[in-house]
DNA sequence: TTGATGGATTAGAACTAATCCAAAAAACTT
DNA sequence: AAGTTTTTTGGATTAGTTCTAATCCATCAA
């Protein structure tokens, strides 16, 4: 690609977040290459790594942005930690507590059947399957 | 029943906790009645108001020791609150994050199928199911 | 019983993830 | 460039949880 940031440039425009040097810079980092599920500590690490310079703060506030905007979808599987899921699509996870590691488990063969309605004034706003994984 | 405490007495010597004060009362607070669904935070509220002294560190040791010893299980909706159920019976939840409330999905009608098979060097602990509600 | 022993309880300190804050910097507008 | 608004920042703060070290108590042996 020649010019690298366009995409993400255009990402930001569509959402009506300024393009600052911090958003443009984790938003590469977030959506250019594979689909990938951070914390906040792990984006920020992640950043550090890669010559940027940003503070923890900034970095929770953008994770919270995104999220809001509908370019990342948060995934509780930690009490304690939020992680942050780049691939929007209807899928579930598998979760690894010894590595703290998600994986995708894409919903297309996944079938449920027989849950029941939702209760009296509420609707069901999405459905979080999580399997989690142990020793061997 | 003439005496109450037997059950709960019971309970505890089969999983090898030694039957003290504190975990008599929690025990009887979380096992005598209906299923519940309960955090730290609430269970020590409950314990004040039936009069029974413990303080918070032993009902999160308590909370700890009951999950282990498989008489709880642990449920993760929410990033920053643990929630414990009493019911250990297969099935799955609604979760209300405007109330924080808890609301059990009995799995006997619910079919889930197509999963993949866990990944190398792991195996299924368990397979969580969170419905999230949001407003009507 | 009584005393010894090792697990259990406690208050408070410490820790972790996350949020808040007020000042400084950067981005838009004109 | 000047002025306005938004964003970033480091440090302080909070909420939930865990740790620590002193005390307490359930159990067991004598």
């Amino acid at each position: 690609m020649q010019r690298p940031f366009e995409k993400i440039l255009a990402r930001l425009r569509a959402v009506g977040l300024r393009p600052t040097r911090q958003r443009m810079a984790l938003g590469r980092l977030l959506f250019e290459g594979e689909d990938c599920h951070v914390t906040a500590e792990g984006l920020h690490k992640m950043a550090k790594a890669a010559e940027v310079r940003v503070s923890l703060a900034t970095v929770y506030n953008t994770l919270h942005q995104f999220k809001d905007a509908g370019l990342l979808r948060e995934v509780v599987v930690d009490p304690g930690r939020s992680y942050f899921d780049t691939n929007l699509d209807e899928h579930h996870h598998f979760f690894d507590p010894r590595s703290g590691e998600l994986i995708d488990i894409p919903s297309e063969h996944v079938v449920m059947a027989g849950l029941p309605a939702a209760p009296e004034g509420t609707r069901v706003d999405r459905v979080d399957v999580v399997v989690r994984l142990t020793e061997a």
